[in-house]
RNA sequence: GGGCGAUUAGCUCAGUUGGCUAGAGCGCCUCGUUUACACCGAGGAGGUCACAGGUUCGAGUCCUGUAUCGCCCA
């Protein structure tokens, strides 16, 4: 038999998956085709992974289930599309390659300049964006590659243009000063999910602040406490509770309450606290409501070594029961203190440089502080803070130092300390706006704001399946319980900051126009300047106009004005040759110190000007603005996850109107995990309603976390992660992804124990005996089918009479529509660990330990044999093509030698089969499986074969007999299953070995027989030899009845039992109670007869 | 501090609306190389379902609390 000499006894995946892995991209199979009116579409987009590094465990789980749901709908006849790519990730990447390059050059971004640095980051984005490419398809991802998309690449940065634009002319995206998370090390802002925090010991800081004037009877000083000492060069107040009194009850009834519920144990401390509230009032309170007064009266502080005057204010942050009561009030340095000063519109003094170095402090009238300059380019943190400590301790303003344990956020990017800093930034808002507001924006969709458009796409309703889901329009979670994650997030309606002062990423569209002196010097009243530059906006619109009718991007500008400043605008460009047009206005426009010394500032241009429209716009806009500084471009880029937002509808082609978008949007899935469900996923679904006006996906798949056998996340740092490619190396694709859907279960952590395995190459790597499973598995289907294509040549396809096939072929054929179904159902839910632990047990246990047992003696006499053949190679096909979304490589290799020995097969009139070269692109068994060929009695039958074989053998076992001698038998079944049992005696003898095989309603036990009553089954195994092991095991046995005789009598004595419970189930135990006497019986008369 | 989840066999996990003796894989023990497979086959042992209460005729499953662990958000 030729054909198997290529198929070797164990399964060798590396020399399998290349040429199938070409054969799948040869053929074109994985890229649909939009056009193809046939089969509605099914979509997912994969969660692009960053190209910081490479793929780890959690993309191959993620991807693995998504590859599943991708292959198994694509056989289903769907018009299936996987769109892949991968993420430019900010300042994740270009903070990996800054490091890299600082380890080899010792060189900064800024010794290599902007243009220089983002040329590093494209050589590291091609390298690592490649290669996680090539990961997913050696997983055997089956993504359209000639599609494949990256977050900066044209295609994206259009739908990023468009957007952003469209949230700026709609008012929806705005400039502010804002209180953010500052990397002073990489001088960025960065977002709240990429800050950690650490306890590290540090001190608290006791000071007292001068009253001024005070009047009779007040203090002199105000104490307040601190751990950051130095930020009290920008404090611009210092606040005290406005009911300090009221603030103390609510407290100690608290703690009453609390008292009350607590356990013996705990008691004490609560006592404890109480009676320190009890010393606090009678000692504390009168002065707190004396500074409470005081604030009420505007009474002010000096503020020592700056000497800046502050107010005292009443405001509810202070806490009565902590430290002095009273609290220094830093804005633009603390993050709670900017909410106090938002309440009290107090001044925000900002005290540090960009890189985290004390700033020449200018105060709230605008003037430079003169005590500032001996802080001036401290750092801010450490130096500063020991000199602020020593001028203080100085004047005698410090009353004590506390050790006291504080939590200091550090930058996940840079592992620095994150500073609080009030810097400008631009913003998404997701707040409700005025009704008359909101209702103008056609984006929102008639919803009040952003994050209540992506909240209300929510769906609360219970659907049956995937169809029902999609007709909602909605959008559903798997697990449920994640749709509240997503809610709780975008409830809070916290504008989204978008900027990020990075290099790396999609800059942002805009250039900040101000207004030359010329036009705008010399007036007086403010409404004066309003109106003027409203004039100026409008010369410049027009400028903009002509220009871009010019150019060819009309439209494509748009001006917002700058509410704080008089000179000022934004402008906006939504299309590259609208941005190109501005960068050439830069470009031609003089710098500043062209500018005529004596006031006035005139256009200086360095080219002579044809009459043609576009530098006819340009002159206008020369005369506007002047010279350079006063255009610039913004030099900040958007946050990743704004490019991220857009995936599902950017990859396609959005904005222009492209087969992809009509055809494929919105996505079927999104399979991601549950740490970005905030982060990305509403966002996604915020801009898929904006832009789109649909939701971006109607299923989301939260997978779980793969953690390692301590429970910990994979971490670079703990080097505990593993590497997939070294998996396919050591146990192949099909064996990952055999593992990986086996672990995906409904819980939200999965633990994989790993270990170091050193290879004979010498390599090192991190493996787990977990993917033995997988290889496991691949080894039986490989010799499972090895021994089927051994015996099916000549193989024939008649019309078969089910109904008079031998039991195990009517057995295995209804066990392959049971399968079908019961696979395709637990896929329907995303149960993937139940999928593929279906299909297992289908295959591995009813195929291979039942079926294959039975068909061989048929083969070898040739006895049915031709039947045998016809079934078992359609058991084999409906194998393959179940498992094949699990194990794509070795059900497609296996598919082409079945596609060889049996090229036509199926059951004429029953199971039509397609036999297409590639298994990939052939049909599914049907969802709702094979009618036909269900067998209920036929199952009952097997059951009862199986239930006698497993007990003849337990027996043999126990009995020590040897395996090639055989017993006699007798078995005992009720009349009704007699002759259907007798009938297909022959599976029993041949699986257990058995001699002569007697069956009956009344057959007797036979002298020196070992009896198993299972059931209603009693079998008798004649002649054996060893009585006292035999006693022992009945009279286990016995015990083990009594028992559960006992306790069913009990429940049936119960009244309240078979009164309440529902008649079926009170039949059922009546029945069992009968069957377990029964078998009592049994065993004790068999007790008796051995003597 | 708030939210979510987990705790079931030595290990990793199933266990649908409460209802037969709580299951699987790995590991362990015994037996076995009968020409598909030892990455295999047959059989077996192994569980107070974290703990304490409660609801119910009946709780691994529902409720309350406690403990331990993990994640997310402040």
């Amino acid at each position: 038999m030729a054909l198997l000499d290529d198929l070797s006894t164990t399964y060798d995946p590396q020399s399998v998956e290349t040429p199938i892995r070409r054969a799948w991209e040869d053929g074109g199979f994985f890229r649909p085709d939009p056009a193809d009116a046939d089969g509605e579409a099914y979509t997912i987009v994969i969660p692009p992974p960053n190209v910081t590094g490479a793929l780890h465990g959690g993309h191959a789980l993620n991807n693995t289930l998504q590859d599943i749901l991708i292959r198994w709908r694509r056989m289903q006849g769907r018009n299936t599309l996987w769109m892949p790519g991968t993420d430019h990730a900010g300042i994740a990447t270009q903070a990996v390659v800054e490091r890299t390059i600082f380890e080899k050059e010792k060189k900064t971004r800024h010794d290599l300049g902007r243009e220089e640095m983002v040329k590093r980051i494209w050589e590291w984005k091609e390298q690592y964006g490649n290669r996680i490419i090539e990961q997913l398809k050696l997983m055997g991802c089956s993504c359209d590659w000639s599609r494949t998309r990256f977050t900066l690449d044209e295609t994206c940065a259009k739908a990023v243009r468009h957007t952003f634009f469209r949230l700026f002319r709609d008012g929806l995206i705005v400039r502010g000063k804002r209180l953010v998370n500052w990397d002073t090390h990489l001088q960025t802002a960065v977002a709240d999910d990429e800050v950690y925090h650490e306890t590290v010991k540090g001190h608290f800081y006791h000071f007292k602040y001068p009253v001024i004037d005070p009047q009779a009877g007040e203090p002199e000083f105000v104490h307040i406490a601190t751990t950051r000492p130095e930020t009290m060069l920008g404090d611009t107040a210092v606040a005290v509770h406005p009911d300090p009194a009221g603030a103390l009850d609510k407290l100690e009834q608290q703690l009453k309450d609390e008292l009350a519920a607590a356990p013996v144990k705990e008691r004490a401390a609560v006592q404890k606290q109480l009676d320190e509230l009890a010393e606090r009032r009678k000692t504390m309170l009168p002065l707190l409501l004396k500074l409470r007064d005081m604030a009420g009266d505007g009474r002010m502080l000096n503020l020592p070594l700056v000497d800046r005057p502050i107010p005292l204010i009443a405001d509810e942050w202070a806490k009565p029961e902590l430290g002095s009561g009273c609290v220094k009030i830093t804005p633009a340095h603390d993050a709670n203190d900017y909410e106090v000063g938002q309440r009290h519109r107090l001044p925000m003094v900002n005290v540090m440089t960009s890189d985290g170095r004390v700033a020449r402090i200018v105060e709230p009238d605008g003037s430079v502080n003169p005590n500032s300059s001996k802080y001036e380019g401290q750092k801010f943190a450490t130096d500063a803070r020991k000199k602020v400590l020593a001028d203080l301790e100085a004047l005698g303003l410090i009353e004590k130092i506390e050790d006291r344990m504080i939590e200091i956020g550090h930058s996940d990017r840079s592992k620095t300390p994150i500073e609080p800093y009030l810097s400008d930034q631009w913003f998404v808002r997701m707040g409700d706006l005025p009704a008359a507001e909101a209702a103008k924006i056609e984006g929102l969709r008639g919803r009040a704001g952003l994050a209540q458009l992506a909240m209300d796409m929510v769906c609360q309703k219970e659907h049956g399946d995937a169809a029902e889901r999609k007709a909602c329009g909605k959008v559903h979670f798997f697990p449920e319980r994640y749709a509240k994650t997503y809610l709780d997030w975008l409830g809070e309606k916290r504008d989204w900051c978008i900027s990020r002062q990075l290099w790396w990423g999609h800059q942002i569209p805009i250039f900040k126009v101000t207004f030359s002196d010329r036009h705008t010097g010399g007036l007086g009243s403010t409404s004066a300047i309003q109106q003027r530059r409203d004039e100026l906006i409008q010369q410049l619109k027009d400028a903009l106009q002509e220009l871009g009718v010019a150019a060819n991007c009309k439209d494509d500008f748009c001006i917002q004005p700058i509410e704080e400043s008089s000179a000022c605008c934004f402008v906006c460009t939504r299309s590259k040759e609208a941005l190109q047009q501005l960068r050439d206005v830069y470009d031609s426009l003089g710098s500043a110190k062209h500018v005529e010394p004596h006031g006035v500032d005139a256009p200086v241009t360095r080219k002579i000007w044809s009459d043609d429209p576009r530098d006819t716009a340009f002159r206008k806009i020369f005369d506007l603005v002047v010279n350079k500084d006063h255009f610039v471009e913004d030099p900040d880029v958007l946050d990743t996850w704004f490019s991220s937002a857009l995936w599902p509808h950017s990859t396609m082609g959005w904005p222009e109107d492209t087969d992809l978008m009509r055809r494929y949007y919105p996505g079927s899935v999104l399979s991601t995990a549950r740490e970005i469900i905030t982060l990305w996923v509403a966002r996604m679904v915020l801009t898929g309603m904006y832009n789109i006006g649909q939701v971006p996906f109607h299923d989301v798949y939260i997978h779980a976390v793969i953690q390692d056998g301590q429970g910990r996340p994979f971490k670079k740092t703990l080097g505990n992660g593993f590497d997939p490619v070294d998996i396919i190396d050591t146990y192949g694709a099909d064996a990952l992804r055999y593992t990986m859907a086996s672990l995906a279960t409904e819980t939200q952590d999965i633990r994989m124990p790993m270990k170091k395995v050193k290879l004979d190459d010498g390599r090192e790597l991190q493996s787990s005996e977990r993917f033995e499973l997988g290889r496991n598995f691949c080894n039986k289907l490989w010799n499972a089918a090895r021994f089927a294509f051994m015996n099916l040549e000549g193989v024939t396809m008649d019309k078969l009479d089910i109904a008079t096939l031998p039991v195990e072929d009517r057995w295995i054929l209804s066990r392959v529509h049971r399968a079908t179904v019961e696979v395709q159902d637990a896929l329907e839910r995303f149960q993937f660990s139940r999928a593929v632990s279906l299909a297992r047990d289908f295959f591995w246990d009813s195929l291979c330990d039942w079926y294959l047992e039975l068909a061989k003696p048929r083969f070898n006499e040739n006895r049915r044999a031709a039947e045998a053949r016809q079934v078992l190679a359609f058991a084999l096909d409906q194998s393959l093509r179940l498992l094949h979304p699990f194990v794509p490589f070795i059900t497609e290799r296996l598919w082409e030698s079945l596609n060889k020995l049996a090229p036509r097969r199926g059951l004429p009139g029953i199971a039509e089969l397609d036999t297409p070269e590639a298994l990939l692109v052939a049909s599914y068994p049907p969802a709702e499986g094979w009618p036909a060929l269900a067998a209920p009695e036929v199952d009952a039958i097997f059951d009862d074969l199986q239930t006698a074989t497993r007990a003849v053998r337990d027996i043999r076992q126990k009995q020590n007999v040897p395996p090639k001698q055989s017993v006699d038998v007798s078995i005992k079944v009720p009349a009704d299953r007699v002759a259907s049992l007798e009938h297909e005696a022959k599976v029993i003898k041949q699986l257990a070995k058995v001699g002569e095989l007697t069956i009956g309603a009344d057959v007797p036990r036979p002298n020196n027989a070992a009896t198993l009553v299972i059931g209603d089954m009693q079998i008798f195994v004649a002649d054996v030899i060893d009585t006292a092991a035999e006693r022992k095991r009945l009279e286990a046995e016995l015990a083990n009845l009594d028992k559960q005789i006992k306790g069913i009598e009990s429940k049936l004595g119960n009244e309240s039992f078979t009164a309440r419970a529902p008649a079926d189930i009170v039949d059922r135990e009546r029945q069992r109670l009968a069957e377990l006497q029964g078998q009592r019986e049994t065993v004790v008369s068999t007790m008796n007869e051995l003597g």
